[in-house]
DNA sequence: TATGAATGAGGCTTCATTCAT
DNA sequence: GATGAATGAAGCCTCATTCAT
């Protein structure tokens, strides 16, 4: 339990430190200091300081895949529960502004990596659109969502915008109306009419 | 001009770079070396090694708004003048991969800076969205692009979108069916539709 | 106890190295073999390479200061101490004949430092004259050494010709006899006669 | 003749910086823009940066030996020659306070040094001592000098207590009275005597 | 298990020197 | 002869990693 304790002090540092500076930028007596742990304690839980850094996004998509799930399992309508997912996406990447750039890095060099590391990485970043991807499929279910486009690609594309938004408008003053306006587009661009039946049925 | 053939060329060794690694990843070494210069030579031309950075942004958003803003001054229809600017976005962000991740932390860092810097960078950024809403301004005169976000607003949406893009679809075997979804999704969340209409007629 | 061994071995092989050339002449990696530590040690015991040599003379002065005092507590007539302290004196130039360079660069320098640094500095050199002026004050004191001239004056002096000794004369064949001259020739200069004593009652 | 204008141009402008900074922390890039000259020309008229340096002490005392010669070659009687020997001196070390640590450094160093290339250097500081020496050599014919020390050893130790003074007592306020505390304890030390006489005479 | 002093490879930067103009 | 843009060797410093305690 101590283990697991050092251990999770640890990622929520790295995490902390992750909102203010790239990974590059963060040395590991910073982690150590903010986790108050021994620089030599790192060691016994991660191969190295690229392993950590690798386990944050892990833990974080895990828990933003788990917020949006509960919104999934929920009994709300549809369009309540995109408003949740919403919501949620945002918080996440405002509180969360560099984060992605480790989860970009890891992409970028998950060829290098071992084959198991690969799997490992490549099921955490799925976590992200999964749960994205669970709501949206229950709107295409429900007919509200438009079936021309596979949720799981409509769902990567809220959550660009979603970032987009955090580093973009998120500390606007007009805040509260650019939430408005990208909901709005989301939906003009998602949802279901007469013309994207049409398409679904040309594509099936 | 020899002087501006090696900074140029520096330049381009960088940004040539940040296609594959980040900033921190890059070593001087080899950034002289892909320039054909010696490494005093940098510090003829930039600060440092963070200033030679800064400025590979500079260049690359300035051709991408050259590209743009020729697109936006051609005579051709606007659907035409959208499809142009799409490829103009995929083909910029396929081909710098990791460019935005240095603007990104330009925009992390600019609060640390001095204020003409400051102006310097934020100018240049501003050229990434310009030539984008140049477009969308045009399309919104001929009442064929939605009043009701502004364009400068929907230029982000689909500057973001292009880069998701590039990201995640683009070495993709289906890469043209997932382009042509991601036109269709933005063309139905950007367009003027009845219901565009209204909204804007409301917010009027 | 460990730390403290190391930071007192860079020092001592700073100081050694002094011996033979300037601090500018002198490369971390030297200093550092000649400890038997590695090059990030110093770091962790000295700001920089500035830092470290700036502490040598600190060190250094206390020791020659020690062993004058020494000599000054002695209760061996004003000749002998004098004797004494001509012999420490020579030694410690002739020992590190560059040492005084940095002594003379951190003066220089010294207007540029913090105002706690520069306090520091100038305790520490104090030192120097510190302990020959106590001598040449008992020297004063049994009407043996000149009045009209201050022992603080005359300790300068004294250090003055010491320097340039180890440096013209020490490694002379004849050293022996211009050690003769330079005792005879400051024993006329700074002892009291008839002469000084008429100038020391006009001063008064 | 406009190459001896560029070369006197850049000891010149060497000298004045070495007022200031030691040798290693002057740059060629500062010597030339002092010297209004390309960089190129440095080695157009010494062999590098430490040939250039080492000249110019060459020069500096060059400059002192003649003037310290002028008074030995004048009409005046000893104690006005040795008190214009003195305000020389003082002006000169004044002047400069760090040259004289290009020449210990040279001392240091002339042991790397090819035979001719010592042999220059030597000769060139030799003219600090030879100066005084003459002065003091009359001093001694004249019976005025004690006879049991070298003029050349006197000389000597007359420098170094000029130097001292320019580092320690220049600045000071009590100038006039610590350039008369140096001139008496000289005299002092200096001058035949009863005492001085006894020795001499032991010593032939 | 936990620590943090010690390490040294590797990076950035400086600056004396060269050479084409 | 005069220049200064270009060079790269050499040095300082950082920081991930180790290991004795």
């Amino acid at each position: 339990m101590k283990r697991t304790d050092k251990r999770t002090r640890l990622l929520a540092a790295a995490e902390a430190l992750l909102a203010r500076k790239r990974m590059h930028e963060i040395t590991l007596d910073e982690v150590v200091k903010a986790a108050h742990t021994g620089k030599g304690t790192v060691y016994l839980h991660f191969k190295d300081k690229e392993d950590l850094f690798q386990q944050v996004p892990e833990a974080c998509c895990e828990k933003l895949f788990c917020a949006l799930d509960a919104v999934a399992k929920g009994r709300q309508p549809f369009a309540a529960k995109l408003d949740a997912a919403w919501d949620t996406l945002l918080a996440f990447h405002e509180r969360r502004r560099t984060l992605f750039s480790v989860i970009e890095s890891q992409q970028e060099y998950s060829s290098h990596l071992k084959c198991d590391m690969r799997r490992r990485i490549n099921a955490s970043q799925g976590r992200i659109w999964e749960g994205v991807t669970r709501i949206l499929g229950q709107g295409a279910a429900a007919r509200m969502v438009r079936a021309d486009i596979p949720p799981e690609v409509l769902a990567r594309y809220m959550n660009s915008l979603a970032r987009m938004f955090a580093r973009h408008f998120a500390a606007h003053r007009g805040r509260a109306e650019q939430k408005a306006f990208l909901k709005r587009f989301f939906a003009a661009g998602a949802f279901e009419t007469n013309h994207t039946r049409l398409h679904s049925r040309r594509t099936e």
